[in-house]
DNA sequence: ATCGATGTTGCAATATGTGGCAGTGAACGT
DNA sequence: ACGTTCACTGCCACATATTGCAACATCGAT
């Protein structure tokens, strides 16, 4: 009795081809599995699609699915490719945390792009963020509202940061926020490189409902200087890896829930 | 708004008509199948139903049923490669314009963008700008410092705009600016597709030391409704192709000067 | 080097498109 | 009243397109 927004259980092709071009301009890159899948349509017939696709010079086919063709983006694109499968496992258990309606803070970094990622099959949210990529990521997916935080831009974060980016942040009312940090720190804390990272983070654990720390494993090792005020307020660390078990006792007993995504 | 949910026993071939692009206009795309169940008549009646539509230009048949005209505007990415010669040579102009030391405002648009890419060879440049793409390119250029106008996020354009942006952008003292625009009217006026939009040019224009409008020769044959204010207080027009003669020489008397580039 | 996932290809099954033909019913003229 | 015309529709048979399956080739990560 609905015909409506939900694809029809089988979807025509120009709307298979709609959609999978939508699916790359929002994250760059599909799966064939994963389009099989949500078309409900086999994968023979996702190749064959993007056969025809690849033939218009539409998009690049690689092995496992398709690419888009880009200019390249530099620098962060790197980085982010650094523990991808930690990190997409990551942003998979953050995106569950989220409900239609809400509005969420996603800070910059790599790891929280791979939660942006992660949500672009989401609806109806409003997204608040200090990051170019994750803004230009999610404005294209549907039903979002996506509030860039202005500010003066850190090339290394690709983010706006500084005295505008705070005063923009502080007028938003979070429900949920996403915040990466530098380091798990063995006394169980998250801490950072920046005095002005660190502060910036604890403003927001003090202006949204729940915050959440995604950190992936590749943090474990290393070690950075800035205690993040209100840590003990967070509501959760989701990390790809359990931690050694004296830290993850002293996070659960400073208040975040430890979780592991796999 | 539906008066009719409940299956008419037999719609006239209007009412089916009307329906089915009705739905075409919210879906994207109708099949046979789900229409002939919808009106309860046999599939050959749709496909004659849609081949009229079709003749009549309303409507592309694609097997299995039928689906709408491109109604979204290609992606920026794309559109960013239409006349990509027209705008690098605008570019080169615009970037020639500049001085170290200078503070440029960049307005969204894929021109502008244009504008950016010519510009990463220069130095000792404060950039201020609305455009997620300007601003994730310029913030790698070494010797720049790039601020992000923050807003809520404009998906067509990417780019922030609203009030928020307004607000930000009337903080900056900015000695040059680049604008873009909809369409370059019969009077020799640059105009826009939106109220908003044009508002905020004429805004920045009346900021800036000197503005200048940089339009790719594709514009020339569209008219958009909106002019925008202040237009004869911009220094000049910057286009790829020598328009009509009439529009040069209105756009002289006005003030702007037009200067083409090859 | 091995194993699981992915890509390819031919083929059969199903769905869809096309054109012809006949039935229906309304409009119209006789 | 009757018959004719005509638009519209459904049914049928056949052509074409799309899809899924299965067998086999390749790729890629351990």
């Amino acid at each position: 009795m609905s015909p409506d927004s939900s694809l029809p259980a089988r979807a025509l092709a120009p709307r298979r081809h709609e959609e999978i071009l939508r699916r790359l301009g929002v994250q760059g890159s599909v799966s064939v599995a994963e389009l099989a899948g949500f078309f409900d349509v086999s994968r023979e017939t996702i190749r064959r699609d993007l056969k025809l696709l690849s033939d218009k010079g539409q998009l690049g086919i690689v092995h496992g699915g398709a690419a888009r063709f880009e200019p390249s983006e530099p620098a962060m694109s790197l980085r982010s490719q650094e523990n991808a499968r930690g990190k997409a496992a990551i942003g998979r258990v953050a995106a569950g945390l989220i409900r239609n309606g809400m509005v969420v803070f996603l800070d910059s970094g790599t790891t929280t792009l791979a939660v942006a990622q992660a949500m672009t099959d989401l609806r109806d949210l409003t997204i608040c963020t200090a990051s170019l990529p994750i803004a230009l990521l999610l404005c294209h997916a549907p039903g979002m509202r996506v509030h860039m935080l202005g500010g003066e831009i850190d090339p290394g974060e690709e983010a706006a940061s500084g005295i505008d980016m705070l005063e923009a942040m502080s007028r938003f009312r979070v429900d949920i926020a996403f915040l990466g940090g530098g380091a798990l720190s063995p006394d169980g804390e998250v801490t950072d490189f920046t005095r002005a990272g660190a502060e910036q983070r604890g403003r927001m654990i003090a202006l949204a409902a729940k915050t959440y720390f995604v950190l992936d494993s590749s943090k474990f090792a290393k070690l950075t200087p800035l205690r993040i005020p209100n840590f003990e307020r967070a509501a959760g660390v989701i990390v790809d890896a359990k931690p050694q078990a004296d830290i993850a006792e002293a996070i659960a007993r400073k208040g975040p829930e430890l979780m592991v995504a796999s």
